[in-house]
DNA sequence: CCGTTATCAATAGTATTACTATCATTGTGT
DNA sequence: ACACAATGATAGTAATACTATTGATAACGG
């Protein structure tokens, strides 16, 4: 566990980030940035500052700013489905090997404290979880989609499908209800945090925030699933 | 119902939109132009030319454009709200006033052609589905959050949760669903519209996408809450 | 050990964005 | 006819999101 490999797409960037110091310096400055500042205020000059090297050197590796949030939250789709085939593969039951699923999306348990010494994990979900939606909240969707450049979530996605409908083939929603839980799995969590009044999810509990998220949804899943049988 | 007033309160703006001509102005050509080209072309210079006045002009109403899509989303939800509380105040059956509800969440009818003339519904719409996350999808969520700047969309979830609870006062998620379903009958319709696979609701159906998504969201709100009364 | 290639730093430059400030002009109500 | 609020016109700034070019250095192969 203490060394897997992620491995991205050549499509995500113009030179491997892995390939290199500087690549992996942009990775893991870029987590760090991303997270404190948030996507906004982010820049290519800023990142060039903290790790001393320029602007140019950075647009060597990516093409522009969006390209890498698309980079890093395809890694954190990537790192999920990992997660999930590893800790799931020999679960015979199929609804325990749907709340494991569920438990590993929601984070209920810890992360392993690096996995490639880049990337800080838990500086990455958080981030995923405030501005992954932005990869695809753009005029240029289509575009972007294309290019393939959407396959992480999506795969992940079905994945997670495909366990639903071992459970119950006639679940008419199947991607529906899996699209709407990744989203809200993120949603909850910041409003928790953010606007409490959106949801009962309460940072104030003795109960993790990531544990409420995963028993709202693990309840949500399993009455949508198993009361259509009838 | 030919003309309604949507009051959006002082915090929002510098200067009321709705006391001027120019003002006015901006409120229908930036629905027109954020739905055209989206939230991060769209500029204050871009608009100022459009209707034939300047930046400086613009900035007298709206200290920067994130306030004036926080209006303009506000505009939105209060619509929403209001017609709730028209088309259903006198329907008495719990769950069929969650079904009209939701109706006009999904916008399952057609809207009607203006209500004030500055304000083009179906456009307003559109530009909400893609960008209206972006208003609290940013480091600065608290700080507009002190400012009461949320307070639309949250009333229009309290409103909701009320109903449901009328119908299963014991059920724990109130409010939490009904911030997952807003945003997800979102969601759900831009999936159908940008990623399909990540859906089972689809454009090509003969079935708006519109009622696709009610359809599924209905099923699931109801799934939800019958269901743990047990 | 030399030459090639790759890698990156350094520098410079452009168009656009997101503002702020100032002052002149216009139109309206009294 | 005057007062004054609303807008237009103009200008300016710091920062952003790039692109292009050059030169130094290190690695690698023959």
């Amino acid at each position: 566990m203490s060394s897997v490999n992620i491995i991205i797409e050549e499509k995500y960037y113009s030179k491997d980030p892995q390939s290199s110091d500087l690549g992996r310096k942009i990775i893991s400055e870029s987590i760090k940035m991303l997270d404190q500042m948030g996507y906004e205020e982010f820049t290519f000059k800023k990142i060039a500052n903290q790790i001393s090297s320029t602007e140019a050197s950075i647009y060597r590796y990516f093409e522009n700013k969006h390209k890498l949030l698309l980079y890093l939250a395809t890694w954190y789709w990537s790192w999920l489905e990992y997660m999930i085939d590893y800790r799931t593969h020999f679960i015979t039951n199929k609804e325990e090997k749907l709340r494991e699923v569920l438990k590993i999306v929601c984070h209920v348990e810890s992360m392993p404290e690096s996995v490639s010494a880049s990337i800080d994990l838990n500086a990455l979900r958080r981030l995923v979880q405030i501005e992954s939606d932005k990869t695809y909240l753009t005029k240029h969707v289509d575009e972007i989609n294309n290019q393939g450049l959407f396959m992480g979530f999506k795969s992940l996605c079905h994945k997670i499908s495909e366990v639903i409908l071992t459970i119950n083939p006639s679940y008419k929603y199947a991607n529906a209800v899996t699209s709407m839980l990744l989203e809200t799995s993120h949603q909850q969590a910041f409003f928790a945090l953010h606007l409490p009044s959106l949801t009962e999810i309460s940072k104030d509990s003795n109960i993790t925030i990531e544990t409420q998220v995963y028993d709202f949804v693990q309840d949500t899943v399993f009455k949508l699933i198993e009361n259509s049988k009838k």
